[in-house]
DNA sequence: AACACGGGGAG
DNA sequence: CTCCCAGTGTT
């Protein structure tokens, strides 16, 4: 028997549907495959399952997500990075709405053409829901292909992915799509893991090439990623009485539509006073108001690092101030909108 | 082809 | 600290 014929053979004997038991399994509705899809995107499945949970409850249809407004959705959203994804989401709710009649396509060809579904979540959904013949190509299959197979081309460059789909299509298995797709990243997340992967349980063991080739923890190959971009922000935490000022993100950046305080960024560290005038000139406020920084922290994503503080200042009634595409929200409006998660461990912080 | 996009967990 | 996660869109 060839290689390729072993391995689909191997994994769907070793697969147990039962081992790993998440919320969006055992589904068929193609709406909740979908949402489900997209939350998982560069996250873990234990941080997903309670957005997904609430985002279904929240809009439990297409028709629903639809319907909603951005900042409703970006608000169930938060929290969980990406934001990208959640506009997308919805966005692509309207779409299917106006261009599908509210159903979801079927193909990976019509899915395709959704904003947020690319390769991996159109065959996800086409698979599992429709039970077309698509495999999928994500993180635990990669790494899979590589140490099975031996396949040494990174698996961080796009140049790469035609060499793994290639043998990908050798070994998997037409007349069992969802099966196999769902088996191969299972096998991938508790077997075939980064590190520490189980290789004296493993079914694939007797012909493995990185493990008869002591390869198991050279493979796979990763480009090193850029260093990280650091960028220092210092947010004004500005009241009144119960009000208190914040602007949403409009630019093509970290955060996009999600909400903030004001704002002064620069790419270095610069000094307390030209801070305080900063914030004084933009909002137009007297020089006798005083700033006391309130909250200092570091936060790292993937490619950047932010140094983060927070200046309080409170304001009376007759020093108030207006600034364009800034609003004054009361505290008890606050939770409708959408911050990033450093706003949300400043205000567990402050209260 | 390279870059941008969050946040959390594990080692 | 580094690496990884059920990736996609933009430039």
């Amino acid at each position: 028997m060839s290689k390729s014929n072993h391995f689909s053979k191997k994994l769907l004997n070793w697969y147990d549907p039962k081992a790993r038991s998440l919320p969006w399994k055992f589904i068929k509705d193609p709406y909740k495959i979908w949402v489900s899809e997209i939350i998982l995107q560069q996250t873990r499945a234990e941080q997903a399952t309670p957005f997904y949970r609430n985002f279904i409850q929240l809009f439990p249809t297409v028709g629903a997500l639809a319907k909603a407004e951005l900042d409703q959705v970006l608000k169930a959203w938060e929290g969980l990075g990406y934001y990208s994804r959640a506009r997308n989401l919805h966005h692509a709710a309207n779409y299917v709405q106006n261009n599908f009649a509210g159903k979801i396509p079927s193909t990976y060809k019509e899915l395709l053409t959704l904003k947020g579904v690319g390769p991996y979540t159109a065959a996800a959904i086409s698979s599992f829901a429709f039970g077309e013949a698509q495999p999928v190509l994500d993180g635990n299959v990669f790494r899979v292909l590589s140490r099975v197979f031996g396949i040494e081309a990174p698996i961080n460059v796009g140049s790469s992915r035609k060499i793994f789909q290639k043998q990908l299509n050798k070994i998997f298995d037409k007349k069992r799509p969802a099966l196999f797709n769902q088996s191969i990243m299972d096998f991938g997340a508790t077997c075939c893991k980064p590190s520490e992967p189980s290789c004296p349980s493993c079914p694939m063991a007797d012909f493995c090439f990185a493990l008869k080739n002591k390869q198991i923890h050279q493979l796979p190959k990763k480009l090193k990623p850029p260093k990280k971009k650091i960028r220092y922000f210092n947010f004004l935490f500005l009241t009144s009485g119960k009000k208190l000022l914040i602007e949403q993100r409009t630019e093509k950046d970290i955060w996009q539509n999600l909400y903030q305080f004001p704002l002064l960024e620069s790419k270095e560290l610069v000094h307390e006073d030209f801070i305080k005038d900063n914030f004084r000139s933009n909002l137009n406020l007297n020089k006798s108001i005083n700033f006391d920084l309130v909250y200092s922290t570091t936060r790292i994503l993937t490619h950047q690092k932010l140094y983060v503080q927070i200046w309080a200042a409170n304001l009376r009634k007759k020093d108030f101030t207006e600034k364009e595409g800034a609003l004054w929200v009361n505290n008890s409006d606050l939770h409708k909108f959408a911050f990033p998660k450093l706003f949300d461990l400043f205000f567990n912080d402050i209260c």
